[in-house]
DNA sequence: AAATTAAATGTTAATTTGACATTAATTATA
DNA sequence: TATAATTAATGTCAAATTAACATTTAATTT
């Protein structure tokens, strides 16, 4: 029984806005597309959604596709379904955004893309609503990275203080005092300090710190104005 | 040039998860089926994305079907896309939760469904993965609604302290300290007091108040752990 | 007139915040 | 080899905010 057949069908994409760290600012991975349409222009990566898979599975795909990693953070941001939003057929986008770990990314070499890192700043002219779709994935970032540490995904298993400032600084545009942010960071139990330190970056040195992974998951990192505790699940 | 060619087709769907809240507690509006398939189920009210609409004009449409309601605050909270969700085709739902003002809902008689409201903790099983939906809508509307006052789109213009703290109470199934809570929200200049009472839930009456539209449109009602000021826009 | 009900406002100690200053560890340089 | 330079790490404190708790107020019911 197909009692939907008179409905129009669409296609069904996914759109990948990888972001990663370096501890310069953020960054993110583009596409120049080998193909058509839009050939020669920049992209996000992304890709159809196959008849077995569900959409996460398809970014998954994707991901691993560009990165050559598997078992990211991935998150559904939005759909993209304006009727001409895609200049071919009607093509529904599903996005998500993926946060990498920069120094696991492995340059993968195609004939249908050229990838490349771009700082969150100078992000070029997109094809279709890309460009859009990053300013959503910038405001998504922000808004659940305010309530949950999800921006420790971007960096490597051992990390300083300093690269944690630096990098909410550049998620949300601000400068940190870091004398406060590193008070507030290390009461929260969050993070546990390692013996070694990282010399590369200074003349002293600063501390390795690891995520406490019993407190990480169950983090809320906000306190509601309204409402005391943490109510939010 | 039609490049997409060998994709594979779907159908795309609307779910509109509808909240309301009568003064008791924090409801949602299901229908009961009137077509097949899973006919005289207990459903959300959906519809199918036409060829001229975007996914939103699509969830506006249904919500106005259903409920008479135009210019309501929508959100898209998540596409539901597992290969096997729907019985009959492959079926990709965009999902969206609605926040009505309870009493400007007109019960609108139909042969495809009959409506009804249901307490937040007595939804009845649903057909396909609505419950699912359901599930996430409300973690949705706690997250969104931590960060801004977005739960007074289900009061109607006037409305009382005791009925915010109730309501918020019903949103996070917690008890409130209305005496903190009271002081915390009128310092933050969101409400305005009126002169009229609400002289029907009490003997002594409730002050009314209104919302501060000024305030209202930029306020973040939540206070960064880790960051100072309000970072997020 | 007194009891009842729920709204509105008040009190306070403990905690958290934000602004600012100093000390510590290392390398580069005079 | 002493000193300057750099940046990490820790420290201080007044002001604001929180959470816990108590009282007063305005009406209706008995």
């Amino acid at each position: 029984m197909t009692s939907y057949k008179t409905e129009p069908p669409v296609l069904l994409a996914v759109d990948c806005i990888i972001f990663g760290f370096d501890g310069e600012g953020l960054k993110i991975l583009l596409i120049k597309r080998g193909f058509e349409p839009e050939r020669h222009k920049w992209s996000l990566m992304g890709g159809f959604v196959q008849p077995t898979e569900s959409p996460e599975d398809s970014a998954a795909r994707i991901l691993k596709k560009l990165t050559g990693l598997t078992d990211v953070y991935m998150e559904q941001i939005a759909v993209f379904g304006k009727p001409d939003r895609d200049t071919e057929q009607r093509v529904v986008s599903v996005v998500y955004f993926a946060l990498i770990d920069i120094n696991k990314y492995e340059h993968v070499i195609s004939h249908d893309y050229r990838a490349e890192w771009f700082p969150l700043k100078e992000v070029p002219q997109l094809i279709f609503d890309h460009n859009e779709m990053v300013e959503v994935a910038k405001k998504k970032l922000k808004y659940k990275a305010a309530l949950y540490p999800i921006v420790f995904e971007l960096l490597p298993e051992k990390f300083t203080i300093p690269q944690i400032a630096l990098l909410y600084e550049s998620v949300y545009d601000i400068d940190l005092d870091r004398r406060n942010f590193s008070r507030k960071l290390l009461s929260s139990g969050l993070i546990i300090k390692l013996k070694e330190k990282d010399t590369e970056n200074s003349k002293k040195g600063a501390f390795y710190f690891k995520i406490n992974t019993e407190v990480y998951k169950e983090k809320i990192m906000s306190f509601l104005r309204f409402l005391p505790g943490w109510p939010i699940d």
